[in-house]
DNA sequence: TCAATGCTTCGATTAGCATCGAACTATGAA
DNA sequence: TTCATAGTTCGATGCTAATCGAAGCATTGA
């Protein structure tokens, strides 16, 4: 009966929470492929595939073909616009993700995120990267220097093998509970591998905790230089 | 698992159609009851009750108690803001409602807005009590000039009796298929009633058109000076 | 005190939607 | 061609949330 934009429909779109996770992967600005995306929601590709069938019709992502994968952005800045009005009520009227809880500050400390590393330890892995001057961190996103390059083939990682894949070498992700970038992309990924086959962490199983050994503790502060 | 503002929690809070329109009609800034907002989502009260619960529990809406009515107004500026990207997206987009089919724009023409007239001649009529300047429309709202007062124990529209209740005299409502205001209140729900009274014109059952008669139709025109 | 009004709570029903397993299509690589 | 990867479609399941009737408070007015 009543006329006009249709608030609810829009609004009803961003109010998935395995939609709101992707949108918020996108606000980045980079963009995505519908793998990541289910990544970053937790969700398994096919729900995603339904999700983002959704966003594309309701016309709040586009997608763009390459080659099999399907990348997606943001329609337009003024999606990014909502989601941040809308991050700012949250957070006004304390609307916070259940906080893992006070039991498990393990989870804060280092879990996986995807398959690279998060929380305090994956914020501190990528400051000390930046601060050896491994890598660097503009606009455009992150890329390994030289010494990077240097450093990753010393720590035994084969990027000729990870730039053979499709996926972006170093990526950012924020960490909300740092409110910091930690290291994704497939660089991230083979440095946590690198850390398990170094015995320095492992995963406790059926959880996304990373168990550091003392020792593993001391070298990877070594490492990056704390 | 993830964390940081749950932005998926408010957006599903405005993401309901009835919601949604509860919260359109506070864009005004007046303060509205919950029999009110009942209407203009077009639900019974019970639902609405609980959908205002759901809304101050969330922290969109906040009541105030006056008398055996609850007001409601939104809970800051930020909403308002973010049901405004929210409907420039829709409006981006093309997501507006379904609109009233070509078939019947009669209802586009004059409809009743639950006991007022809404449409273009809703539209119309406020237009021209204010050209007559009858009603005088500012930021605080609408209100009834003293000619305007005159004009309508004239029209044999009993103001005292209307003060009695607790309903405002006058208020705007806004039209979206015209995207112009209305008159709504007490006066306004007088005025159609006595449109009926008088012949002018009466309701289509089952339906929310209201069809006025040739008669009726260059009497309105006469009255509002057009 | 009784009646009327405004609003809420309770309970039952219904519908929609997110989710995932399994199977299918499409693209690229060997 | 064959295999692997990326993504989608289909179907079934289960949960959540919207809706309203009926009954219950609470406030106001007589």
């Amino acid at each position: 009966m009543k006329e006009g934009p249709d608030i609810a429909r829009v609004a009803a779109l961003l109010g998935d929470p395995a939609r709101a996770n992707m949108l918020t992967a996108l606000m980045s600005g980079r963009a995505l492929t519908a793998a990541e995306l289910a990544q970053e929601a937790g969700v398994t590709p096919q729900t995603a595939s339904s999700h983002l069938a959704k966003l594309e019709a309701g016309q709040i992502v586009v997608p763009r073909k390459q080659g099999r994968h399907r990348y997606f952005t943001l329609s337009g800045p003024d999606i990014v616009e909502a989601l941040e009005v809308l991050m700012g009520i949250a957070n006004r009227v304390g609307h916070n993700r259940v906080r893992t809880g006070p039991k498990d500050p393990e989870l804060r400390r280092a879990r996986v995120c995807y398959d690279h590393l998060a929380g305090d330890m994956g914020v501190a892995l990528f400051d000390g990267l930046a601060k050896r001057k491994w890598i660097e961190s503009d606009l455009n996103g992150v890329a390994l220097t030289p010494a990077g390059i240097n450093f990753a083939s010393e720590f035994g990682i084969d990027l000729d093998g990870l730039r053979k894949k499709r996926r972006p070498l170093c990526r950012e992700c924020l960490d909300w509970s740092a409110r910091q970038s930690h290291l994704a992309g497939s660089f991230g990924a083979a440095l946590l591998d690198r850390f398990y086959d170094l015995g320095w962490a492992k995963r406790v199983p059926e959880s996304r905790i990373v168990r550091f050994s003392d020792a593993g503790k001391r070298q990877f502060h070594d490492l990056i230089g704390d």
